[in-house]
DNA sequence: AATCTGCGGGCTGGATCCAATAACACGGCA
DNA sequence: TGCCGTGTTATTGGATCCAGCCCGCAGATT
């Protein structure tokens, strides 16, 4: 959903505003890697691309800046946030923690059209694994994620796991071809679902926290090489 | 009377943008109760009031809606965030949960200065308590929390508790004064401090998590019973 | 009398314009 | 030759201006 394939508004009702879509359009470029870290962002040259003035994305910088995708010091623009090893794992550390609370949740409360819609996503997933469609599969797996934790009916947590999701999923993209850990995710999504059909609250919550936990393993130690050879 | 105290530029070397600044002030304006619930923040107004244009306003905006203490509609402008007795439910086990980590992570690394240090804050509430000084008495109590969970060096879980904080301190101010569970508050805090000075965990821990979940059962059902007379 | 409709005021969204700051390069001086 | 000060330019921050959308009100029609 949410296409963010760059403000086609036909058909859209388009209800929310510019810098909503600019902010939608310019986060989905920083999480396809097309904006580096590091990188810095330009107000005039973002407005002439999106042919709008620069108001609109200084208001889209609000956005991103508080979702911790860019950082912005005054008089001296706007540049994409580095990730540090470190705050890599501190974020996949709340990934387990609260993503567990979801399920552990969401599982008593799911109904069969819940099972039914996230199998549907699961579905694409696999076929954008097969694809080897890097940046699809990416969003992908946030929905699945997110489809398996909305039964849980806690708006909040979710909105903040979303949020953490958004910050640790541009690293996840840029190494998951070299990664063995991608084809083992792969595997574990359809147990995961399984587990959820079966309404076994242990095993999935189990499965799910080292399903993170190898994740967030796999990125911190691909980010530590990284900074060693940069 | 706007008196303005925030946005007093002088010896404050603004390092902060101007929106930021406003931000705060109107953060603070909100939390005190200043602007209440469902109440309409018109930018004209603000910005004639703080006496400048209404594009810091409108940036402003962003940031307070991103914080969840505003929610804007377009075209039909800004009103404050209303909480839903079920959402401060959320909340306040999302601080049960998140807290205990930080506080649990934290305490072994405590120097003699941070204890030193939540102890002066300490002092301060205290004395904010007995003069009934209810809008310095939240600020501080958020102060002397946050200030028990800086050791765990967890930059990022730290946003996310503050936000919360920040979310739900504007209706514990309002009912401040009439809870009982306040008094208690004062002593626990007290006690909690003596915790963390002898290196308990478990029973700083366990003080903790019965502190918050008191406070939001004594929350929930303020709200429960405000929303039924209105 | 009630509802629909057209109009106007007030407010927001977006564009353009001006001021201020910071990076950079060039030239002077030791 | 190397360093520092100054002027230039690119870019951001803030103000003002214009267009478009809500909403309320008045008048007309059934």
């Amino acid at each position: 959903m949410k296409s963010g394939m760059g403000l086609t508004k036909s058909h859209s009702l388009k209800r929310q505003s510019l810098p909503e879509a600019l902010a939608d359009s310019l986060r989905e470029r920083i999480l396809n890697g097309d904006f580096k870290p590091g990188e810095s962002l330009v107000q005039e040259a973002l407005a002439e691309e999106y042919e709008c003035s620069r108001m609109p994305v200084r208001e889209a910088f609000r956005q991103l800046e508080a979702a911790g995708l860019i950082v912005t010091k005054v008089h001296k623009g706007a540049v994409v946030a580095a990730m540090p090893a470190e705050q890599a794992q501190e974020l996949y550390e709340l990934r387990v923690n609260l993503e567990s609370v979801l399920l552990e949740h969401a599982i008593p409360n799911m109904t069969d059209a819940d099972l039914d819609a996230s199998e549907q996503v699961l579905r694409e997933l696999e076929k954008a694994y097969e694809e080897r469609d890097i940046n699809r599969w990416g969003s992908l797996n946030w929905e699945f994620h997110r489809s398996l934790y909305v039964p849980a009916n806690r708006t909040q947590t979710l909105a903040i796991v979303q949020g953490v999701n958004l910050q640790v999923e541009r690293y996840v993209r840029l190494q998951l071809l070299i990664s063995e850990t991608f084809e083992a995710a792969q595997k574990e999504h359809r147990a995961l679902l399984e587990y959820c059909r079966a309404r076994n609250v242990e095993a999935a919550v189990a499965l799910l926290k080292q399903h993170i936990r190898d994740a967030g393993d796999s990125l911190v130690s691909s980010l530590e090489a990284r900074s060693v050879d940069a």
